[in-house]
RNA sequence: GGGCAAGUGGCGGAAUUGGUAUACGCGCCGGUCUUAGGAACCGGUUCCUCACGGAUUAAGAGUUCGAGUCUCUUCUUGCCCA
């Protein structure tokens, strides 16, 4: 029996699931980083998170000790293995290689004038081509040498100021280029007259490779405005191919496309590939500093503090040390009573949970964050392999039974991080363990669109759902209760805190399950977002109560006078079982849907019209039932009810696909001037005689000569004219 | 600011992957039956034209005997950026 199992979207979290630690937070992957006042702890790392937003109170950012995955180190591995998804879409693995970001290029260290502690800056650059042009140094706030300026007013307020647009990539490029000027001068590494002034500034962000910059103005856009801003010079280093180096500046915009280095000592006249390879080999040489490679992707920041996560497996000695839950004492389960209303988090609230003993008895101090829910997500389809194994969170040898998925399904909103983080643990589980054989957990995916709906509010801005609102005799929509003014919005996928979600429950009740099934996969393709409408199921009910007549019809038919049209019929039920086939195959549900549209209006017309006979009729009606049955079950298991007593999946015959005749498109000078219907296999002056009768191609030949034939076999003739 | 998609009737959308554009459904129009129809059934429905015909896949160019499909430019919309 051939493994399959179907995993839709991403359930709910299992967030009471404990685990061992081994696995949860494999000590290897986490951070070993020092903390500022307390020496050198293990695990942590600062990372700044937003205070304030349930208050709206204008915001403030707070340094807390967070638990983070080093995914980091896992960059390569998760790129490389892209290559090896070949049934994901190329959108989704685009995305994650974006994600993970991988650039080249090279550290180079700039030596610091008049300072004697921290006299060198590294800085890391996919562009060393572009030295010659530095005019400006650029560190993050959060970087060492800006710990300096701390008393510093300024700097305070700079700081104040940064704080208040975001830290994310978005909100970087929106925000106006503000820096600090630090008054230090950074040594131009080839140029002894240069001195470059030293900025903090606000794009220079410290996850990022070194968190610092050298700013070449004349070929990066963000260096330009913030040149711009600080009156700082722009000297261009590289220039169009064909232009003339003289003339060629850099106004408003910086010139970043590829061409020719000139201004720049050894590297002039190189294209930019070279110039910068050269550059890299030159200061690898002279020892200041590096070739390079980062990635955009930063570790993943796992701790939480709610109350509705898993515990952390992490407790804290009397000298602030932490250690690991011992894999006896697992799994950590959360408290039951527990005051959810309190301020902060409650498990820190609590007023026992976080007291522990070690074996020796020493006391210790529970994590009292839990980890973010992403976490569960990542693995839950391990637990699912082993759903009662209660030792672990997944037997090998389920593992190795089920694993990998063979079709996952779920929403494009999780082709990041969902599906980035499940392909982490795969790789995290399977390192150093060399029973885990599985480095990719999903073979294919797909990702389906959402469930939309029209938004409405009420004249007070509000909120109103579907069945509160009615149409009046005008035809507007009106609040059914009072009767007001309900404005439309635009159609968006269903969210309880828009109120444009429809109860499925109810339209169960109303339709039948089937009609709601039909519904939804024949309106849109799947990938796509599916417009609900009320026509639409309305219309999949008819179809269904249609299916169910005329299956009655076919049952109770007399024998019909003719058969002449059988093996029409035969024929295009096969192509029907063909096409359907194929179509499933494709996930193309809609042209399923259509398909079976079609196949049903012509078994319609040979039912009333007598065109079939009644063995035929029948035998061929339990082929479509047959293929009904994915998508409307309770439907076509009634109606197998007297016509079949066993299921199958019909079969299609290849050659019951030709045709006898071939209809081909006449055309002169690629344009349709008529259609013959030929035997098919026609030979081709047959073909090409029959053409040159029609009367709209003799008229649009005229009196000019053909020069040549274009003939595809079966399908159609061009009759190209001089002109 | 960057990255990625996608633009086909009144609407959702088909198109054997370069070979009859508009399948199938919704909606709309006309008709039959009916006390009635928001039921059922029959017919019509891309646009222009009385018609013969002609035009048409966001706009413009290109490749080709032939382009919804491939290439470039422009416009618009959507998604993603911890």
């Amino acid at each position: 029996m051939k493994k399959f199992n179907i995993l839709k979207g991403v359930p709910a979290n299992l967030p009471m699931i404990n685990i061992d630690t081994d696995m949860i937070i494999p000590k290897q992957f986490l951070k070993t980083i020092k903390r500022t006042g307390l020496g050198k702890s293990l695990f942590f790392e600062m990372r700044y998170d937003e205070k304030g937003w349930r208050s709206g109170v204008a915001v403030e950012r707070k340094k807390l000790s967070q638990w983070f995955f080093n995914i980091k180190k896992f960059s390569q591995e998760l790129l490389d293995e892209l290559e090896k998804l070949k049934n994901w879409p190329d959108k989704v693995k685009l995305m994650q290689k974006n994600w993970i970001g991988k650039s080249f290029g090279c550290e180079i260290n700039f030596k610091i004038q008049e300072k004697s502690d921290d006299n060198e800056i590294k800085v890391f650059t996919t562009r060393p081509d572009t030295i010659f042009g530095a005019s400006f140094v650029a560190l993050s706030i959060d970087h060492p040498i800006a710990k300096n300026f701390e008393n510093d007013k300024n700097f305070q307020n700079f700081k104040l100021e940064c704080s208040k647009s975001g830290t994310t990539e978005e909100a970087l490029a929106i925000a106006e280029k503000i820096g600090f000027n630090t008054k230090l001068f950074a040594q131009h590494p080839f140029k002894k007259d240069i001195k470059l002034p030293i900025f903090i500034a606000n794009f220079v962000l410290m996850d990022y490779g070194t968190g610092a910059i050298f700013g070449c103005p004349a070929h990066d856009q963000r260096d330009l405005d913030f040149a711009k801003k600080y009156k700082l010079n722009v000297l261009p280093v590289v220039r169009p191919k064909d232009s003339n180096p003289e003339k060629f500046k850099i106004d408003n915009e910086a010139y970043t496309e590829n061409g020719i280095l000139f201004n720049s000592d050894f590297l002039n006249n190189l294209t930019v590939d070279k110039a910068i390879n050269k550059a890299i080999e030159v200061i690898t040489k002279k020892k200041l500093g590096e070739r390079k490679i980062t990635f955009r992707l930063k570790d993943w920041g796992v701790s939480r503090q709610r109350y509705w996560g898993c515990p952390i497996p992490i407790v804290y000695n009397q000298k602030g040390e932490a250690l690991p839950v011992e894999k006896k004492d697992l799994p950590i389960l959360l408290p039951d009573k527990v005051d959810l209303n309190t301020k902060g988090n409650p498990l820190a609230n609590h007023p026992t949970w976080k007291f522990a003993k070690l074996e020796n008895g020493e006391k210790v101090i529970r994590e009292t964050d839990t980890l973010d829910t992403f976490v569960d997500s990542s693995w839950y389809f391990l637990r699912f392999c082993s759903p009662k194994y209660k030792k672990y969170g997944y037997e090998i040898e389920d593992i190795n039974y089920w694993m990998p998925v063979d079709q996952y399904i779920g929403g494009v909103e999780h082709a990041i991080l969902h599906l980035l983080y499940s392909r982490f643990f795969m790789k995290a589980l399977a390192f150093k363990n060399k029973k885990f054989n599985y480095s990719e957990p999903f073979e294919s995916l797909f990702t389906q669109g959402m469930v939309c709906h029209e938004t409405y509010k009420n004249e007070n801005n509000k909120w109103l759902y579907p069945d509160e609102i009615e149409k009046n005799s005008d035809g507007n929509l009106i609040t059914k209760k009072d009767k007001k003014k309900v404005i439309v919005g635009p159609s968006e996928s269903m969210s309880k805190s828009k109120k444009n979600t429809i109860d499925p429950e109810e339209m169960i009740k109303i339709y039948g399950a089937d009609s709601i099934r039909w519904f939804m996969l024949s309106d849109s393709p799947p990938e796509r977002d599916v417009q609900w409408s009320q026509e639409g199921v309305s219309a999949s009910f008819k179809f269904i109560q249609k299916i169910w007549k005329l299956n009655y019809d076919i049952l109770n038919k007399k024998e019909s006078s003719s058969s002449n049209s059988d093996i029409y019929l035969k024929k295009a039920v096969n192509r029907t079982v063909y096409n359907v086939t194929k179509n499933l195959n494709n996930f193309q549900y809609n042209v399923v849907i259509a398909n079976l549209h079609e196949i049903y209006n012509i078994f319609y017309e040979h039912v009333n019209n007598d065109k079939s006979s009644k063995d035929t009729l029948r035998n061929e009606w339990e082929k479509i039932i047959m293929l009904l049955l994915p998508l409307t079950p309770h439907l076509a298991h009634e109606c197998c009810e007297k016509l079949s007593k066993k299921f199958y999946w019909p079969k299609y015959d290849l050659k019951l696909l030709e045709e006898k005749n071939s209809k081909i498109v006449i055309q002169v000078n690629g344009k349709k001037r008529g259609i013959i219907e030929m035997p098919t296999d026609s030979k081709e002056q047959i073909v090409i005689k029959k053409s040159k009768e029609i009367d709209n191609v003799v008229k649009h030949i005229g009196n000019t000569e053909i020069i040549k034939n274009i003939y595809i076999k079966n399908k159609l003739v061009n009759f190209i004219t001089k002109k």
